[in-house]
DNA sequence: GTGGTCTAGACCACG
DNA sequence: GTGGTCTAGACCACT
């Protein structure tokens, strides 16, 4: 899976890469039970610090995305770990600002629309990998 | 128009009361032309700090939502100065990643349709007051 | 003479007015001696409070550009009056500044040289008017 | 670099700051990828607050001069970065005020040129060294 | 009475 | 050790 940090960004370092490890996730470039690359082969790799890899790894551990195991290392939650109903709420609290501002911005509800069924198209191809 | 902090939460403050801004003026609570509440009045009404709200203002300016005047405050912008290119690029981004999670999530695209569904109605309420 | 007062913008009025008088008295508009509409008159014209137009005449007399007499009203001084030494060194500085910025977004000299050309063939058609 | 800041000018002194950094990327003393020294130790150094400071930079990276990290502290941004067109027609406004100003206090074309000319050799030198 | 500026001190997030 | 956030209180500019 590639990792693509942006080091001009305002989006902290640790949140850039848990973001794309939960696109890589969705996409079924990294699939259930897989084990991601380990904190200091991934530090490594795009060149940032060790704490901040492990700062991601706790992040998604703490939303239920993977699962992090002294001896097997961060192993991919199965989908039914991560459909916890808790994260739900909060999800529809952050897609309720971001469609008033898309609407703001003048975005019909079809151009969104088409945003997101383009997403889920690359989601079902990765399911059927 | 209601404001509620949540001065708990991980999100400051400044964000979540520029947030709930743009909510209202998607859902029309905020029309066009229509003058915000003085720095020192919201934040006497919300319970923060003048210097908190300012900054709000200021994001929400930066970001072509209202405009700042000296003698007649904050007044909201047009629908056109609102559609500026440049921050639909950043707002796909976004989405991108936010839909990614609603995936993991187990949230079928017809979920979120219905959610934003409903959420656009919501918005063209306001438009018809 | 035409004022265009923009209230979005970030400038004071009375800084705009004494802007666009400057403006005038370059380009011939206003010339040497006229009188300038009475603080009420030019208030009721432009839209705006007198005691903002009053302002403006203050800021011009004080840089020489204009006289105020309680019987003749507001009149435009003589290009002698306005040669004062002391406001050359302040312009200077200004002119470094703006110069230094043109410089960093990418301003040859020819281009500045080419706009400055532009607009002293304006002022010199004002005087030849 | 040096940085003097008059206390008595009616010039703001975060404003005052933000053009001497403009002159200083100018004229070369701050080269593209230079870190500028932080908050703290420009505040301290210079005698005024620490958030005046701030706000200085935050001008800075609106108008696209400057990129701040929060590890790695306010960087100059490469002249590719500055050439942004948006600004250039304000600054053109800006020009035609100062150049009105500058005609009426006598100076004429060839003055000006002059001294647009002296300011671009101290530039031109700065990018050879 | 509005926002703008400046100062001051505290705690937090980032890496 | 960096900038970000929040609070607090003062004086000023604008109209």
């Amino acid at each position: 899976m590639y990792i693509n940090i942006n080091f001009k960004s305002k989006t902290p370092i640790y949140l850039q890469l848990r973001n794309q490890i939960v696109k890589g996730i969705a996409k079924g470039e990294l699939e259930e039970g897989e084990t991601l690359p380990s904190v200091r082969r991934m530090a490594k790799d795009i060149g940032i610090n060790m704490h901040t890899v492990n700062k991601s790894y706790k992040v998604l551990e703490n939303q239920g995305f993977v699962s992090i195991h002294k001896r097997k290392g961060v192993q991919v939650n199965s989908w039914e770990e991560m459909h916890h109903p808790d994260f739900i709420v909060e999800l529809n609290k952050r897609l309720e600002t971001l469609i008033s501002e898309a609407f703001c911005r003048g975005l019909s509800k079809e151009d969104i629309s088409k945003t997101i069924g383009e997403l889920y198209q690359k989601f079902s191809r990765g399911i059927n990998d």
